[in-house]
RNA sequence: CAGGUUGGUUGGGCAAUCGCGGUUCUGCGUUGACGGGAUCGAGGAAAGUCCGCACUCCAGAGAGCGCGACGUCGGAUAACAUCCGGGGCGGGGAACUAACCCGCCGGAAGAGGGCCACAGAAACAGACAGCCGCAUUUUUGCGGUGAUGGUGAAAAGGUGGCGUAAGAGACCACCAGCAUUUGCCGCAAUGCAAAUGGCUAGGUAACCCCCGUCGGGAGCAAGGCCAAGCAGGAGCAAGUUCGUCUGUGGACGAUGGGAGACUGCUCGUCUCCAUACGCGCUUCCCCCUUGUGUGGAGGAAGCCAGUUCCGGGUAGGCCGCAACGAGCGGCGCGGCGACGCGCCGCCCAGAGAGAUGAUUGCCCAGAUGGCGCAAGCCAUUGGACAGAAUGCGGCUUAUAAACCAACCUGAGCA
RNA sequence: GCCCCCAUCGUCUAGUGGACUAGGACGCGGCCCUUUCAAGGCCACGACCGGGGUUCGAAUCCCCGUGGGGGCA
């Protein structure tokens, strides 16, 4: 995921958290919010509940790379917050896409059901 | 060979595919939220933020006071509470003890103050018991005594003698300790030796304090710059005349005026403003009136004018800031060493919600199980602590395991 | 990232100039009182964040660590 369709901006964070609508799961958060613009942005966060500097590192990669191959079948027009959870740090790839993809389902965000 | 100790190095490797961040080059019938290439991309602690610097801003005539840190000697360094080499004391390490490790280091004689609970007679000096002398009403008073008892973490140098009423460095010998002087090795601390002195001086300065050295304060969210807007501040400046039309409110034109921009200046050009002042609008006060701020009269204050300049703070963008450095690697020289000097080569992460991940194969340590006398073989498993955010030098803390070198002790062989 | 502060029973705190077997309140447990409950009375349990050091002696002084909190024009 490309930086330019990562969320960044502060203001961005604020608005999805205060205004979007979230879904919760075990080990990470989802908050969705319609946007304006064309493209899908996401912003993926870890908090200090989650633990020392390399567990946040490798929830929010988990997260990304659970993203990844998702990213062409996401709805566009949204503005996405992935907030890990302290049990990420500490699970494998293929759980934590279950888990990602769970989120988006319920937030019914993916288009073709191909996969 | 066994055991112990210390120092150093590494912190899994190679390959493939997909993906991420920086720099740079580049392609185009499609200039894109486009694509392609090259190259670089976490650590020994990046951590804790405990010290020391660089750098930046603020304050400041100079100096001092206060506060804080440090304190054996010599050296290293930009600097340090760090490092190297030496010294002293205490502790650990085979109950002694080796290599080696850990901690501490000015001053309590040489300024002064404070504190030393309980116990004990007494904590730096005041006699509880005891001993001795004198007096005495025979059980007390006065005096001497730190040699004895017990207390305590600590009790007036120790042993022996002489001496005495009893005792006491009061005196003597030896020992321990202190100060001064001299000599020797050493740059020095220190150590060794000798002489002399007074014979004794409790501990605590990680209590105040004294002496010496150093430190102005804050910290990259420091600090600088930028576009727009806002808060705010400052400057300048009014109402000319004429004509036409008219619904009498005004509109248009001309002339002149004011402010500003362009320019080095003038001319010139351009933009904006004004002739909005009335039966006006807003608020307040007061009077009359009304079902009613319903209607009316009066008074006060404010508004009906713009334009130019200055101009924040936060948020945002750029810089600081990532390629020239107390830089890294190699070689040589000097030094016991920390380190320094010279030559050659190299450019080596840099974001700003925060880039290193995923999958697979082979190999390398390691662990477990099985087979084997052994070397070894097979299977399964499996990689510590931990993630740069202004940079650097240290300290401290976390850390699976491997390798190399040196030293000590013991045993054996030559 | 940078810079500060704090830590004492389950909770709130006192003690910080060394003497402590660490005091108090609420809570918890037991007993008494009451017909019972509450209130009251008595008793008991219960802590110096961890490790080193200085000192005869450390909650207190010094160092290192752990945890928590706060500020940054």
């Amino acid at each position: 995921m490309q930086s330019r369709f990562r969320l960044t901006r502060s203001e961005d964070f604020k608005r999805v958290r205060q205004t979007g609508k979230s879904y919760a799961h075990p080990l990470a958060v989802l908050v969705a919010l319609p946007s304006a613009s064309q493209n899908l942005r996401i912003g993926v966060t870890a908090g200090k509940t989650v633990g020392t500097a390399v567990q946040r590192n490798r929830a929010k990669r988990l997260l990304r790379e659970a993203l990844r191959p998702l990213l062409p079948a996401i709805a566009p027009n949204w503005d996405l917050i992935l907030i890990a959870r302290p049990k990420l740090a500490a699970t494998s790839l293929a759980e934590t896409r279950e888990a990602v993809i769970a989120l988006l389902n319920r937030a019914k965000l993916i288009l073709s059901n191909g996969s």
